[in-house]
DNA sequence: GTGGTCTAGACCACG
DNA sequence: GTGGTCTAGACCACA
C-alpha cells in the first residue's frame, strides 16, 4: 500500500502526530498518488506501522472522511473517495506549494536566488 | 530590527505559536542573519508585533536562551550570543537542511528530480 | 406488506441501521399500524429493500423477538406476536411520546406553546 | 449558563453522547437561543455536569468549532462564533424542522391531521 | 484556569 | 476483520 510507506512521522515536530497522517495523506490524495479507489491501510495496521494509538490514526481517518477525501463503509475499510472533492490541488500544484514553502524559509536566511537553486541541486545530488 | 521583519508567524498552523518564533529566530541567529551581539526586539514589543500574549514570546527567548543562541542582561535587554554555542551550523548548512525538507515532500508525492528543480525554478520565476 | 413500504432509513443519521429498523417496527407494531399476525418481510427481503447487510436486518428481527413483539417460526417466517407483550402502548401513547419529544426539543429553543402549535399547523399545511 | 441548562443527554439514545452535545448546542446556537459572543461553559465543567469524560465534550467543542459555530481562543475558552456562518437555519426554521420530524413520525403511524395536532395541544396541557 | 492531544484498553456495529 | 466511540488519566500550550 502506497500510504503505508509513505506515511513518515517526525516525532520531534511540534505538529501532532494525527495532523501529520492527516496531512500526508491529503496530500497524497490530492497529488493523485493515491488514485481513486484505493484502499488505506487499516487504522490498526498504520497505528501500528508508526507506532501509535489507534485512536490517534482513527482520528485522522475520520477528519479526511469530513473533508470528502475518503469514504468509509461500515466494516469494509477505508478507501479514497471517487469524487476528490473539487481536487484544487493537482500533484503540479501541491509541488508548487512545496517550492513556495522552500523559498519563503531560503530568503528569510537572504539566500540568493542561485544559492537557492544550488542548494536543492545539491541535496538531489546526495540523496 | 531584522528579527521583527523576519518572524512570520502562521496562525493556521499547528505548529505552536511559541514554537515558531524560537524556532524562526534561532535560524535567524544559527544562518548569521542576525550577528552576534545584536539586539533582539524586546518581549513586549515582538508580542505586540505579532499580536501575542507577552509570556509566550518570553518563553521562546527563554528556550532559545537555554539553548545558548541568546544572552538576557539585567536591565539590558536580549542580544546574540556572541558564542554561538555548538551550532556550527552555518548559513549554508540551514539551507541544505530546507532542500531536503523539500526533497522529502516532493518524492513522497513521487516526483521526479526534474519535476522538484523545476518547481523551484518556476516558484523563483514567479515570486 | 405495511413494514416494508414504511421503514425508511436515514443513513445519515448516527443511529446505527439496525436500530433503526427495529425501532421502526417495534412503533409500527404497538402503535398497531401492524396487526397481530402480520407478516414481517423476509431478512433477505427487507435487506434489499434498504440496503442492507442480511445480518443487520437479522438482528433487529432478533431483538424484536427477545422483546416478545414478534414471532419467528421454523420455516413460516416472521410474525407480529398475537400477545403485544407487556406492551400496553397504545397507538395514542406512541404519539403522545413523539408529542413530548416535540415538545422538548422546542422548548429548548425557549418556543412559547403558540410558537410550538403554529409550527405544527405550518407543517401540516405545507406537507 | 443557558448551555448548561438546555444540554440534556438521552443516555439510552443510539446517538453518541459528543454527538447529542454537539447538536444540541448547535442547535441553540443556529436558533440564536446562545447570542454571539456567549461562553460557552468549560469542556470540564459541562463534562462534570453531563458525566461523560473531559474529552469528550473536547470533541463536541471541536466539531463546532471545525463548523465555525464557535470560537476557541488559546486558554481563554469557547464562546459562540460572531459570525453564525451562513446561519442556514433562523430560530423559526429550526422548529419547523422539528415540527416536519414530528409529522414524519407521526404519519408513519397512519395519524390523521387533526390527531396529530390534538397530541401536541394534550402535550401542553400536561407537560 | 482554559482547550488540545495522546494512550491504553474497552465495547459496539457491521461484514 | 473493519471503523467508531468512550473512559481515565496524563502532559502540553496559553492567559
Amino acid at each position: 500500500m502506497t500510504a503505508e510507506r509513505s506515511v513518515r512521522l517526525d516525532p520531534r515536530s511540534a505538529v501532532p502526530p494525527f495532523e501529520q497522517v492527516r496531512g500526508q495523506i491529503a496530500e497524497l490524495i490530492a497529488a493523485g498518488v493515491l488514485p481513486a479507489g484505493d484502499r488505506l491501510p487499516s487504522v490498526r495496521q498504520l497505528a501500528g506501522d508508526l507506532d501509535l494509538a489507534a485512536g490517534t490514526v482513527a482520528r485522522a481517518y475520520q477528519e479526511l472522511e469530513a473533508a470528502g477525501l475518503v469514504v468509509t463503509r461500515r466494516g469494509g475499510g477505508t478507501r479514497v473517495a471517487t469524487t476528490p472533492p473539487v481536487t484544487p490541488a493537482a500533484r503540479g500544484q501541491v509541488l508548487a506549494e512545496y517550492a513556495a514553502a522552500y523559498l519563503t524559509a531560503g530568503r528569510r536566511l537572504a539566500a540568493t536566488d542561485e544559492e537557492l537553486l544550488a542548494a536543492v541541486q545539491a541535496a538531489l545530488r546526495s540523496g
